[in-house]
Parts: structure tokens; C-alpha cells; sequence
DNA sequence: AGGCAATGGTTCAAATAATGAACCATGAGA
DNA sequence: TCTCATGGTTCATTATTTGAACCATTGCCT
């Protein structure tokens, strides 16, 4: 392991139940040698990645975080287009919103806000690759996908939950077809015990889905008016998304999305 | 030099003008062997700090950012109290927002917020130390603080420009009383060519002059009349700022900072 | 007071991980 | 087809990282 990742690695133990973190928190959450978890310290806080509380002498995220993140906001394209709109949808929605793009089976986080201020959180890894099968996100983009994927996917067993069995073809056609005629996808409980999501896809400019936007909350918060209401929120925002992502929705997902009043007033 | 060091020094190179690097642009601005470099970015990927373009191969900033920023604006408590006033300041004016606490005599880094469009921006380091009497926010400071501080600060060589001679105390006087009168500081080009700023003191519990708070625009952007504004705009939240640290503004001050036509309301 | 236990931080020989010259593979352009 | 630049890899050499033991300071309990 190189001593970068050792370093790096950190900063993953600062949270917001932990903010400020001592040398001697560090080294034991870490597991490593007091001697090296300093000098990682002082080398982290060097960069400005990390500042230590003059009084205290703990240690807690830094400013250069805030600069390499606003620098990441500005100057990524597809993040900075997305930002707006999601911004906006987490503020409406009061919880996490998520955008993944797809990489083979792989799911990987473009960007996400959590513009809201719930104590309790649905913590994520945005370089984690969850399995298909198990997500809101990855069941939103096979049901608008060719048939064809869906064989690719069962067939892979990296789209399930390691060490669970491929899931029942029959059952996942069934929700498929009910989730493309929904509109949206949900998950409770699958990934992560108490989170749930509601998920759709995003689509590119030759209307097929390349990307997922999600909602994800604590399943503690939400009965099934809320999934549902967090569902409506999202499905009106969701041609938004595709569009700022280069992309078009399909006609009839257009009107599958469209809230009924809107549809009669049009 | 420690490898994080150097590895870390790598994201310093991504920026406004250069949002994307291959490996060849990075090795040849780093100026490091090639082979190291490479391995570098690799673990900064991995840890999420970069990310790689699937098509091009380039390098630029990864969610990891984004996702330990969130986490330090929710979690810094100084920083979370402030951000809300300091984003929207930044707003109203257009402009930079900064603002940074006193640490002997420097003046370190708390936060800063740039929510506005404008193509030229106002770079700055936020873990650099910048000296005292070139900056508006140090004669904000000074202008508002003891009289013997003054002596302090003409007399160590810290707080001023490296290898520039000691300002007049004559004229620096005079200019901290027109400050203290005016209830702004303003700088044009000292720092670095082609950067201006206002700033105002941030006042603790006990009323003294322990931060500051200030806007900075490129010289090119404001002439008198738009320094003028900012300077309102920020006097206006002068008293907000102060009290979101926890401290209280001398009355004589929000006087000062109180626009003429809301003092006549009153 | 006094002693105990934590804390943050430092030292230096031993061990491990970083380094870089040379190498390969691929693709664009002449 | 040849060339040049790119991204990426290898492996012996080298230099940095490592950690047990150490010190200094602070807070706590008797």
C-alpha cells in the first residue's frame, strides 16, 4: 500500500459524528503507529487538506479541500452543469441526491448534493461500485434499456451483492415492466439495512440511458407516501437532467413523467 | 520532501485554465520523472482526488473533493456558521469573499465563498500567509485594533512585503485613522498587481478585532464607484459576520456600518 | 502535593517503499 | 510505412518511511 493512500485514507476517518480527530484518535482508528499516523498529519496539514485547532491540538478537515472542490465544480463540465439542478432538487427534497454514470456494470458517482440539514444522513462512498441488482439506480437503468442487457447482467456476477445468487429471472422481468411503467425505480433496505432510494434513468442524445439520478434516504424517514412524493419530485426534474447532460427523454417517458394535473392543463 | 507532499502538489496544478492533464502535461509541469508521476496520479485516483477520462485519458479532480468539502462546511463549526452569510455576500457583490482570523500576525485562512459567473476570477491561496500591511484585511485589523499592536507590527519584518522597507509610520497612522473613520479598508494592486480589496474587522466576545472579512476584484473590474458598493455591501453584513463568530460589534462601529438612510429611519 | 495515566510530539537504526532509466504498446500524422 | 508523442510498465538501486522507545506537558484522582 503506497503511503499515499495511507495518508489519504485519513481524512476518510473525519465524519460528522467525528469532526475533530487527536493524534491518539487518528492512531487508533487507523491502527497504525503514532510515528507515522504524525507525520501524515503534519504532512496532510502542510497541503492544507487538514488544520489543527490551535488550542485544542486536534486536527479537522482543511481549506484546501473547499478550493480543489470549488475548482472541481467550475472547472469539470458535466459536474458543473449537473450542479445547479440537483442542488435544487436535494433542497426540495430535503435529502441525498446522487448522479451515477455507467462504466460497463459499473456504477460510478459523477456528483451528488446533500443540500438539506437532517441530523441523521445516508452516508456514501462516491467511489464505491455498487452491484446493479442491488440498487434503485441500476434496476431504473436496465428497465429502460434493451432486453438484451438484462441477459449481460444476470449473467455477470458483479451486478449482485457478492456471495448472493443471481436473482430470479422472472421476478426481475416483472419489476422491470412495472418500474417502466411507473416511471421510477425503489429499493429499500437491499444495498444498506435502512436506506432506501427512488431512482430514474438519464438518457443521452440518442435516448438511451447512460446514467441514473437517485434520491436516497434513511428508510426510517420515509413510509410509502414519501417514496412516493420523493418519486414525483424527481421524475419532474428528470428531463431537466438529461438535458443537461446532452441528452433527450424519450417521448412517452416525457408524458410517463409529466404530473397528471399538468398533462390535463396542457 | 515527503511523497504526500508530492503527491498532493500534483492536484495544485489543475486549474481554471487547465481542468484536464494527461500524464505527459502533468510530468512536464511537475517536472518529475515520468514513471513516479504516474504513479501518483494513480493513487490520487484511487482515493478519489482524480478521476480519468475514460476516452482522453486525462486527468482532472475527483469527487472525493467534493465529497470531504461537504463534510468540512458541515462539520468546521466556525465554517458552518459562517457560510451562509458569507455566500450570500458573495453573491450580492459578484465577487470573492474572504474571510480570514488573526494568528499572531497572520492572517490565516477560515473560509471563503465565490458564488458568481464571471470568467475572470481572483486567484488566491488559502493556506498562504500574506503580510500584514499589504493586505487590506491587516490594516482592517490594525485600523480598529490598540495602538500598540501598531508598533509591534511596523517592528517585525513578517508583516511586510518580503524585502520591502518598513511603511512610514507617519502615513501608515494616517491611514489607519482614515480607515477607522470610513470603517472600511481598501487596497489596490499591493498584494499582486491587478487585485483589489475592501475589508472590514471581525470583532470577538470581548469586542476586539480578531478576524476579518473582505471582498477582492480584479483591479480592472471596479473604479471608485464599485469599490464604494462593495464596501456598503460589506458593511452592511458587518455586523451579522461578527456575531456569527460569537462576537459583538462597539456600538460606535455599527453606527459606522449603518447606511445613512436606515440611521435616519431609526 | 504527588503520582498516575493520557496526550502530543520526537529520535534513529532497520526495513520497506519510492525512484527513474530503459522499456513496451498504441495511435496520430507525414 | 516510418516517426514521434502519448500512456503505461519493469526492476535494480536508493532514499524515504517506519516504529519501538523516548521526552514533555497536561489533567485527574487520591
Amino acid at each position: 500500500m503506497s503511503t499515499i493512500a495511507k495518508a489519504l485514507g485519513l481524512l476518510d476517518l473525519f465524519s460528522e459524528a467525528r469532526p475533530a480527530l487527536g493524534l491518539s484518535d487518528v492512531q487508533r482508528l487507523a491502527g497504525r503507529d503514532k510515528a507515522t499516523v504524525h507525520r501524515h498529519l503534519v504532512a496532510l496539514e502542510l497541503a492544507g487538506f487538514l488544520e489543527q485547532d490551535a488550542s485544542t491540538r486536534a486536527y479537522r478537515l482543511g481549506p484546501a479541500l473547499t478550493r480543489l472542490a470549488g475548482m472541481r465544480v467550475r472547472t469539470v463540465p458535466e459536474v458543473e452543469m449537473l450542479r445547479g439542478v440537483i442542488e435544487s432538487l436535494s433542497r426540495a427534497a430535503g435529502e441525498l441526491v446522487h448522479v451515477s454514470r455507467l462504466q460497463g456494470f459499473d456504477l460510478v458517482h459523477v456528483h451528488h448534493a446533500e443540500e438539506h440539514e437532517h441530523p441523521v444522513r445516508v452516508s456514501f462512498d462516491p467511489y464505491g461500485l455498487p452491484p446493479l441488482f442491488a440498487t434503485a439506480s441500476g434496476k431504473a437503468y436496465l428497465a429502460f434499456s434493451p432486453g438484451g442487457l438484462l441477459d449481460l447482467a444476470l449473467a455477470d456476477p458483479r451486478t449482485r451483492l457478492p456471495g448472493a445468487p443471481a436473482p430470479n429471472r422472472i421476478e426481475i422481468e416483472a419489476e422491470l415492466k412495472q418500474i417502466a411503467t411507473r416511471g421510477y425505480a425503489r429499493n429499500r433496505d437491499a444495498l444498506r439495512l435502512g436506506v432506501s432510494s427512488v431512482a430514474i434513468p438519464v438518457f443521452d442524445a440518442a435516448s438511451r440511458a447512460f446514467a441514473t439520478c437517485s434520491i436516497a434516504f434513511p428508510t426510517g424517514r420515509g413510509g410509502k407516501a414519501t417514496e412516493a412524493h420523493l418519486a414525483r419530485l424527481l421524475m419532474a426534474q428528470g428531463e431537466e437532467i438529461s438535458q443537461t447532460m446532452g441528452g433527450t427523454v424519450p417521448p412517452h417517458i416525457v408524458q410517463l413523467w409529466t404530473p397528471p394535473q399538468e398533462r390535463a392543463a396542457s
